[in-house]
DNA sequence: GTGCATTTGTGCGTATGTATA
DNA sequence: ATATACATACGCACAAATGCA
């Protein structure tokens, strides 16, 4: 899943999987992303690079964060109001 | 009781003591070992290494956590006299 | 019911140290 | 030297679940 030996570096492998999850629907819109920590352990990276996916993927806009909530999967025509 | 300069993980040895108190019945099961916040107070560490300790004896099976309510002592037979 | 306090969950930002490419 | 990546550690703020008065 994740080539750590890759030239690619790791957090663009990592979003590019999450986006791929989105993409194939298993992330739905106004869904939350799993947490850093669980992409910590789901992918087998550090933190930072958790991060630096997470940040990847808000730049291109496919999903938006709030602090004390969680990263959410940008809706096309809607904020990230749901997940009640 | 902490070493704070030495070469073991805060978390691991703040880890570690906690799971010597559960071993010495000091912390029975079924019962909560103390909060993060107190962890923090007793051990002088961040909450985010308190955190990373109860995340390891929580691995190892030692406790349970629930939301909103704390981290217990496993049940699962293991007390300190629990031979069975 | 409503509000408060407690506790865990999540994320933000930063820092140090190590290692590799 | 710079970028990537891991591990550790600190402090802070906000959110959500729980329990109680």
């Amino acid at each position: 899943m994740i080539d750590h030996e890759g030239p690619t570096p790791l957090y663009v492998q990592v979003a590019d999987a999450i986006a791929a999850r989105i993409d194939a629907g298993e992330l739905p819109p106004n869904r939350p992303i799993p947490s850093e920590n669980q992409l910590v352990q789901e992918y087998g990276v550090a933190r930072g690079t958790a991060r630096k996916a997470i940040q990847l993927l808000r730049e291109r806009g496919l999903v938006i964060t709030v602090v004390g909530r969680g990263t959410y999967v940008a809706a096309t025509n809607d904020g990230p109001t749901a997940t009640r």
